[in-house]
DNA sequence: GTCTATAAAAAGATAGAC
DNA sequence: GTCTATCTTTTTATAGAC
C-alpha cells in the first residue's frame, strides 16, 4: 500500500508491454529489465522470480477489475452498454492487464487462467440483474469475450473489431436482444 | 498428399496436445519428441526447426478450416446455428487446431496470428449471406470468438461455456437477433 | 536498492553412426 | 528414418560488491 517503489512499477509496466507487443516468449527477465531500464539484479530485487513477476501483474489486474465492476454497476448508459463498449481495446490500464493475463494464461500459467475466470465471474454477477435470462447473460458475456479475444489477436495489426458507428449498432442490437 | 509418414503425424499430434494441455512454454522440442515417442534427432528429421513445426500445424489448420467452411455452407440447420454449435469445444480436429494456433499466436507467433485472422475472414464470408446487416454479422462472429476464447482458457477446467439446453437457447436468441 | 559477474539449467540445433 | 552425442545460446537465478 501507499506508494510502491517507482522502479517496481516500471518493471511491471515493461513486462506488461512486452507481453502485449511481442507475446509471452519475448517477455524474458532480460528483456524486461532492459525495457524497464534496470539491470537484471535490480529487477530481481523487486521480483525474486518470474512467478513473482506474474503474480505482480495479476494483482494489478485484480485491483483494476474491482474498480471496473464498481463503475459498471453505476454506469449511466447501463451495465450492458458499459461492458461492451469497454471491451474494445482503448489502451487503458484494465485492457492492458487483461491482454497481458491472457497471454500468460495461454503460455501455460495456471494462476493467470484462474484470474481470468474470476474476472469473468465478477462481470457475470454485475450483468445478471440487467438481462432477461441465462441465454441473454451468455450472449453479453460472449460478445465481450469475443471483443477481448480479437483485441488480443490484433496487437497492432488492424483487425475486425468494430468501432465507431459499427460498435454503436452492435451495442444496440445486443441490448434489444437481451432486455 | 497421399499418406504422410506416420511418425510425422504423431509429432504434430504431440505438439498440438502439449500446446492445448500445458501451453506454449511446455511445448519444447524435447517434450514434443518425448510425447511423440521419438528422439530429438528423429523429430528434427521431419521438422528441421521449431518454425517448421509450427508451420506444419498451421497447414493442418488451413485444410480443416476449408472443409469446415464447406460444411457450413451446406449445413441443414443453417450456417449461423452450425457456426455457433461447432464453436464449443468437442475435441474434434478443427477445435484442437484452433486452440493450438491460438496458443502459438499469444506466444508471439506472427504466422499463427495471420492464420487465425484468415480463418475468421473465411467464416465471415460464409456467414454474411445469412444475416441482416453488419451488426448482425459482428454479433455472430463475436459470440463464436467468445466461445473459442473460453474453450481455450478452460483446457480441462470446467468453465462457463454453455452446453446442452443453454447452448440451444443461446443459438435461438442469436438467430432471432440476426435474421 | 541497484549493480556486475557468474553459475546452472534448459532450449534449439548440428554431426554423424546405424 | 531414427538414434546418440555434442555444441551454442538463451533463460532463470545466485553471490557479493557498492
Amino acid at each position: 500500500m501507499s506508494r510502491p517503489p517507482l522502479a517496481r512499477e516500471r518493471v511491471l509496466d515493461a513486462f506488461e508491454q512486452l507481453l502485449i507487443d511481442e507475446g509471452e516468449r519475448a517477455a524474458t527477465m532480460d528483456a524486461i529489465a532492459r525495457a524497464a531500464g534496470v539491470s537484471k539484479g535490480g529487477l530481481l530485487y523487486h521480483f525474486a522470480s518470474k512467478e513473482a513477476l506474474e503474480a505482480g501483474l495479476l494483482e494489478r489486474l485484480r485491483v483494476l477489475v474491482e474498480e471496473d465492476v464498481e463503475r459498471m454497476r453505476s454506469a449511466p448508459e447501463g451495465a450492458v452498454a458499459y461492458m461492451l463498449r469497454t471491451s474494445v481495446m482503448h489502451g487503458d490500464p484494465l485492457d492492458r492487464a487483461i491482454i497481458a493475463a491472457s497471454r500468460m494464461a495461454q503460455g501455460g500459467s495456471a494462476p493467470a487462467g484462474a484470474a481470468l475466470r474470476r474476472t469473468r465471474e465478477l462481470w457475470e454477477e454485475a450483468i445478471r440483474p440487467h438481462v432477461r435470462d441465462r441465454a441473454a447473460l451468455d450472449l453479453v458475456l460472449l460478445v465481450s469475450d469475443g471483443l477481448y479475444f480479437n483485441n488480443a489477436l490484433e496487437a497492432g495489426v488492424p483487425g475486425p473489431v468494430p468501432t465507431g458507428d459499427d460498435l454503436s449498432a452492435l451495442v444496440a442490437l445486443v441490448e434489444r436482444a437481451v432486455r
